[in-house]
RNA sequence: UGGGGUAUCGCCAAGCGGUAAGGCACGGGACUCUGACUCCCGCAUUCGUUGGUUCGAAUCCAACUACCCCAGCCA
């Protein structure tokens, strides 16, 4: 792939880990991970986790596991997992023989809980939820010791054991780390490792009643994979002490275990990135699926059009830092033509048809054009395109009464046709109840065909169009941003997201034409309609009914110029 | 009011004491049988604010200010 302007990713995490490496940390050795919980479908925000692992792993020599973060079996369905390997693998990325799951562990995570109980660092706590909750103080004054704090590590080892034995009934007991009710950081005010949740877990079945917490199951399943750099997104700052204090508490080494690093996660303009919210958009029907093409999801943007690679340029292009930041999705779109300009074949396509008779052009004569499949990579080679006597072009490309700056067809104005010969407009014709232009009159140049042309003439406007009897018929779906507000974190109390969804986010077509080559065209195969933006086919198609989603339009100047 | 973070161009983002990279967007021009692509040119005397240290500060110090995160038996 050509990338015009490839960018030369350098960031904060890589200064981290050059220090850790000239210190000689786990032994030099650099192992990423990226630990989705399966209760949803990855999105671009996860793309850029995904490819900040994967990528640290590929510069530094190392490895990046995919590790599922399935400890909330309430949440989590194979659906998920299977969609997120999918995507991951979709994206370009091997996790090799490491796929792991944080439910693998529940074995040792039980026996590492059972030592920090006889090391009296957690005690089985009686507390209700509420209780807890209070207990817990507030952000400015400190919590109290619960009552069940200083139990005998006897006693703890035996309440334990049966919650694991399902002895008591869900919510009643749980394990805390005994830590300090008085630390300004809510995190270590005794925080929860254990629940009692009586569910089936996706992996593991009934053999569990009891589940770990996210905050103690995730630094030890880092250590036993041998990570190095376990990065994860600046929410999760506050954890770090307690993410350390596992650590310490379970005696892995300072100089060779798993580090914590926060980046800030992802924000798109004109769009919802949270799990929360782009479930609401599925759930209620706003969108038609995971995989809308309008979806900022993996799956969205994958049936919308968008490769592989542009979205690995776009995360290069965004960079890692510890701001909160809001990129424009412009940068999105910038990079999903940069990608298809080199790859996609042109054709031609006329989304809103006006026809067009070429009143000197022979009835029945059709002529069949050689047309090129990509100016920019002649290796592509060409095709055949018909011509004829009754056309169709785009409406927006006739003005009965134009500016100076429109260069298109007009009422005695001349325009070349792509590929084929410049033509006249002589008459319009209107419907006489409506006014509504329903046909142009106009003749052709002869003289001037595409290849061949001696006239010496040049015209400003060149026209994409379809030759009536060949064009075939298509649906085509345009795709506006999703929210007509850039910003949806500006969210107040009484404004809900939904009632911002912009009504014209989906747009159909169902009257287009497009030339005969497309007759063929296969799901997932992306086209630049000519002078109008890259379509990519959508598995609606069927047979004889050939649905395109636009994946981006192609940038417009003219469309600028005509707004002032 | 406690703790943890962040503040460099409209949007991202380098910079790590030696005098503001780059990308997107935007504006202008060249080229053009895609008003696309490509190519030129322009786009922060200034780095949240105010002081201080220094020959020299976006980079060090101090004090302010603004914004984000934390009171799930979610992750």
């Amino acid at each position: 792939m050509a990338e015009a302007n490839p960018v030369t990713p350098t960031n904060f995490i890589h200064n981290i880990i050059n220090e850790d490496l000239e210190q000689n940390k786990n032994n030099k050795r650099v192992h990423t991970r990226f630990p989705p919980e399966p209760n949803g479908y990855l999105h671009i925000g996860h793309a850029k986790s995904i490819c900040l692992n994967f990528g640290i792993a590929q510069l530094y020599g190392g490895l990046c596991n995919l590790r599922f973060d399935d400890t909330n079996p309430t949440k989590e369905e194979v659906e998920y997992v299977e969609s997120i390997k999918e995507d991951v693998k979709w994206l370009g990325f091997d996790w090799g023989d490491r796929l792991f799951y944080a439910s693998d562990y529940f074995e040792q995570l039980y026996e590492f809980a059972i030592k920090l109980i006889k090391d009296g660092k957690a005690y089985v706590c009686d507390l209700s939820p509420e209780e807890i909750r209070e207990y817990r103080g507030t952000l400015t004054e400190p919590g109290k010791n619960s009552p069940y704090r200083d139990r005998s590590v006897e006693e703890n080892l035996d309440l334990f054991q049966r919650m694991r034995a399902g002895e008591f009934p869900e919510g009643s007991r749980v394990l805390r780390a005994k830590i300090d009710m008085a630390s300004p950081n809510l995190n270590m005010r005794d925080p929860v490792l254990y629940r009692i949740v009586k569910a089936t877990h996706h992996r593991t079945g009934d053999k569990w009643c009891i589940y770990p917490m996210y905050d103690y199951a995730h630094p030890i399943s880092d250590a036993l994979e041998g990570i190095t750099h376990s990065i994860c997104t600046l929410e999760f700052e506050d954890h770090r002490p307690l993410y350390d204090w596992i650590l310490d508490a379970l005696g892995f080494d300072v100089n060779n275990r798993p580090r914590q690093i926060e980046f800030a996660r992802l924000n798109l303009t004109n769009t919802v990135m949270s799990k929360r919210k782009l479930r609401r958009l599925v759930e209620e029907g706003h969108v038609a699926g995971w995989d809308d093409p309008r979806m900022p999801t993996i799956s969205g943007l994958r049936r919308r059009g968008y490769t592989p690679e542009a979205i690995r340029d776009f995360c290069e292009r965004i960079g890692v830092a510890k701001s909160n930041s809001l990129v424009d999705y412009s940068l999105l779109e910038h990079c999903i033509r940069q990608d298809l300009n080199t790859r996609a074949h042109r054709v031609m396509a006329v989304l809103r048809p006006l026809k067009v008779v070429l009143e000197n052009y022979p009835e029945d004569k059709v002529e069949w054009l050689e047309a090129e499949n990509n100016p920019e990579n002649p290796e592509m080679g060409t095709r055949k395109v018909p011509f004829s006597k009754v056309l169709y072009i785009e409406q927006e490309d006739f003005m009965e009464n134009p500016s100076k700056k429109f260069f298109r067809l007009a009422p005695g104005k001349e325009v070349r046709l792509k590929h084929a010969y410049i033509i006249k407009c002589e008459e319009v014709v209107k419907d006489p109840e409506t006014g509504e232009i329903i046909e142009l009159r106009c003749t052709y140049d002869p003289e001037t065909k595409s290849g061949a042309d001696n006239s010496g003439r040049k015209v400003k406007g060149t026209l994409h169009w379809v030759s009536a009897q060949h064009a075939i018929p298509a649906e085509v779906r345009l795709y506006e941003p999703l929210l007509l507000e850039e910003n949806q974190e500006e969210e107040n109390e009484e404004t809900d997201f939904i009632e911002k969804l912009n009504p014209n986010s989906l747009i159909t077509l169902t009257s287009s034409l497009v030339e005969p080559s497309l007759a063929e065209a296969k799901t997932g195969e992306k086209y630049q309609f000519l002078r109008q933006g890259y379509f990519c086919v959508d598995p609606d198609t069927a047979k004889g009914k050939l649905v395109f989603n636009r994946i981006v339009s192609l940038k417009d100047t003219w469309a600028k110029i005509s707004k002032k």
